[in-house]
DNA sequence: ACCCAGGCGGGCG
DNA sequence: CGCCCGCATGGG
């Protein structure tokens, strides 16, 4: 149990960071409070709570952190040393992205555990945000190891998981995604060493992740974003979709390879970010 | 009541 | 390889 602080640098949109539909949209609880936001999320190791007044994040920890540990985390989870104004400079290319980048100044990539990346986007596909929430919140009440003064529990590990049966999994919300998610649990404890990926380039790690029954293109380039933090990962879902072929192609259909083609050639390194602001500027419109 | 959801694997041509 | 289909379930 410990606290602290940090000086934000740069634009920090911290509320649309967390609700643009990446991993803490999932589980993190999170409120206004007058000219302060709060923050609370479940990590493997811990609990973090945050409280962001202006350029100031406060935050404190309980579970197994150290001082060092928990900066460590909120610094990656929210990417809190991204330079917002060079990453602005390569993806503002056009004015549908002025105008994303306009509405959603300061919302980050988040980058998160890969274990609970790889749980939360298998449970994503053919659901909804809200669901996926339920279902996620769920998996950690019933799965996750209590934390020691705290009302909260852990993010449940592969291990922890594995042990459920597919009947259980399917009880908290998982549906026909339960096979899935026995599997990743089962391979990803006993075949993967997910902490191997960092040091792969994007092509590799995402082929290795893509080893797992359940995760597909999609998933696997969320995966490689949203945890990996590969800024060259461009996930394309139905409404990324959408709002490239609307935007970009004059309403024309177009593969989902030749999207990918698109995308690393308009925004080079930094599809990923672009891929953000696309997503969650495109569903605010309701582009169908 | 009815439709749909940040896709995926499997089966087929 | 590309296309098409079914899929559990609950929120809107």
């Amino acid at each position: 149990m410990g606290s602290n602080s940090i000086r934000i640098n740069g634009p920090f949109d911290m509320k649309n960071s967390i609700e643009s539909g990446q991993p803490l949209a999932f589980h993190a609880e999170y409120s206004n409070k007058g000219k302060s936001f709060d923050t609370t999320y479940s990590t493997s190791k811990g609990v973090i709570t945050t409280r962001l007044n202006g350029k100031k994040l406060s935050y404190s920890w309980q579970g197994e952190y150290t001082a060092t540990s928990a900066r460590m985390e909120i610094t990656r989870r929210f990417r809190i040393n991204d330079n917002m104004q060079s990453i602005y400079e390569k993806i503002c290319t056009d004015d549908f992205m002025k105008s994303a980048i306009s509405a959603y100044n300061g919302m980050r990539v988040t980058q998160n555990d890969p274990w609970e990346t790889t749980l939360s986007f298998i449970l994503s596909q053919f659901n909804n945000i809200k669901r996926i929430r339920n279902s996620v919140k769920m998996l950690i009440n019933s799965y996750g190891t209590p934390v020691e003064g705290s009302d909260a529990k852990l993010f449940p590990s592969a291990e922890q998981i594995r042990e459920a049966s597919i009947k259980d999994l399917m009880r908290h919300g998982a549906g026909f995604r339960a096979k899935y998610i026995r599997h990743a649990a089962e391979f990803c404890s006993d075949n993967l060493d997910m902490n191997s990926l960092y040091k792969m380039d994007y092509g590799d790690a995402k082929e290795a992740i893509m080893e797992i029954n359940g995760v597909g293109d999609k998933v696997a380039d969320c995966v490689m974003l949203f945890a990996y933090g590969k800024m060259e990962a461009f996930p394309i879902d139905v409404w990324i979709k959408r709002v490239l072929e609307t935007i970009y192609f004059d309403g024309k259909k177009k593969k989902v390879t030749e999207l990918h083609e698109f995308a690393s050639e308009k925004w080079p390194g930094m599809e990923g970010y672009a891929q953000q602001y696309l997503f969650w500027h495109a569903r605010s419109m309701k582009i169908r």
